[in-house]
DNA sequence: AATACGTGGTG
DNA sequence: TCACCAAGTAT
């Protein structure tokens, strides 16, 4: 018996689908890939004018692979999950290497690339290759967990593998590029997280949850955590030309290879700032004035940043180190900055009371 | 297996 | 105001 499943899927597609997004164009797997990537957690609409202006600056994989990190990371500045940029070079650059500049067109070797799992892999090789390929996106898991009536919150991997399981039942052997699209596109249209229009679904006389008038029980929820409370100061230190010196982060943990401000113990009080900056950079700073703060909030706790400014002479230690740099704010906003310091850049200071 | 990793939209 | 979550992967 056939898989009705696909059919009235690819229907409902012919209609209704999306077809038209920027990605379409041109379609390759250079341009499918970068798409694949930004498009992780990350949605459409968000996606759109990052993918035009990475396209403009990066054309193809070889551009990519010799730009200047800094260059990549700057357009991605604002996107989030910053490892997916530093990624993205080092996958453009073995594709360069190893792959002579071209994509392999098979799961394994997809996969061996940093950044490409197991659905991006299956992506890439039905929308460029036109192979059949099984994806589990956040649609696709909501679709198929409500169509079946899978319990359980899919973070668990046990929900997991019987999402695939049902995922690659379903995965058509004609059409897979389409059907791929198609059914990425009733979760974003129709099979929404809230408020599904499950009276337009072309798959809903075999879907177990409406059936038993149950589809807001699927897909369950993740287990809710109290997040932790994080302070720090952040120091916007400048000198006399209005230069304020930035500090490029490590290349893995929170904002992972972006230019920052510098940061200091939460530990200081106001008064300590000085010294501490003294101590800490060789710089002997003015008193320091505290700024407005605010909390921002993360994956997985809150933090709040604390500025405070600090008026310096522009030296740092015995020598510029590499990860240091005194910028103009023009100058700063061009780099890789995470979005709540590039927020701090650019907004008139506000004093405050501490 | 569970957690870290960002940001902006949504209710 | 705020929890929840979106075209997931790496560790």
């Amino acid at each position: 018996m056939p898989d009705r499943f696909a059919q009235r899927l690819l229907g409902w597609y012919d209609r209704h689908g999306r077809k038209q997004l920027p990605w379409h164009h041109n379609r390759n797997a250079y341009r499918v890939w970068v798409s694949e990537i930004m498009l992780q957690q990350t949605q459409v609409t968000t996606v759109i004018p990052y993918f035009e202006a990475f396209m403009e600056r990066f054309p193809g994989v070889h551009e990519l692979a010799s730009a200047p990190v800094d260059d990549v990371l700057s357009h991605w500045s604002g996107l989030g999950y910053y490892a997916r940029a530093r990624n993205l070079q080092k996958a453009a650059q073995q594709v360069v290497e190893r792959f002579d500049g071209e994509f392999p067109g098979n799961q394994d070797e997809l996969e061996s690339l940093p950044g490409i799992g197991r659905s991006t892999a299956a992506a890439i090789l039905a929308q460029a290759f036109q192979q059949r390929a099984t994806i589990l996106d956040g649609n696709v898991k909501r679709v198929l967990a409500r169509h079946h009536a899978v319990p359980g919150w899919p973070g668990q991997t046990a929900v997991l593998n019987r999402l695939w399981q049902h995922a690659e039942t379903h995965t058509p052997h004609q059409r897979v590029r389409d059907y791929t699209q198609a059914i990425m596109d009733l979760g974003a249209m129709v099979c929404t997280r809230s408020r599904p229009a499950c009276e337009d679904c072309p798959v809903v006389a075999t879907c177990e949850a409406y059936a038993r008038d149950e589809v807001r029980l699927y897909p369950g929820s993740k287990p809710k955590k109290q997040k932790p409370e994080k302070t720090t100061w952040m120091l916007i230190l400048e000198d006399h030309e209005g230069r304020v010196l930035l500090q490029r982060r490590p290349p893995s943990g929170i904002w992972g290879g972006l230019w920052s401000l510098p940061e200091l113990d939460p530990a200081y009080n106001l008064e300590e700032l000085a010294d501490a900056c003294a101590d800490t950079f060789g710089l002997t700073c003015s008193e320091a004035i505290a700024q407005a703060g605010f909390r921002h909030t993360f994956s997985h706790y809150h933090l709040h940043i604390q500025p405070a400014r600090l008026l310096t002479a522009g030296h740092i230690g015995v020598h510029e180190a590499p990860d240091h740099g005194w910028f103009h704010r023009d100058e700063a906003l061009t780099l890789g900055l995470p979005a709540p310091i590039r927020t701090l850049l650019t907004e008139p200071a506000q004093a405050a009371l501490i």
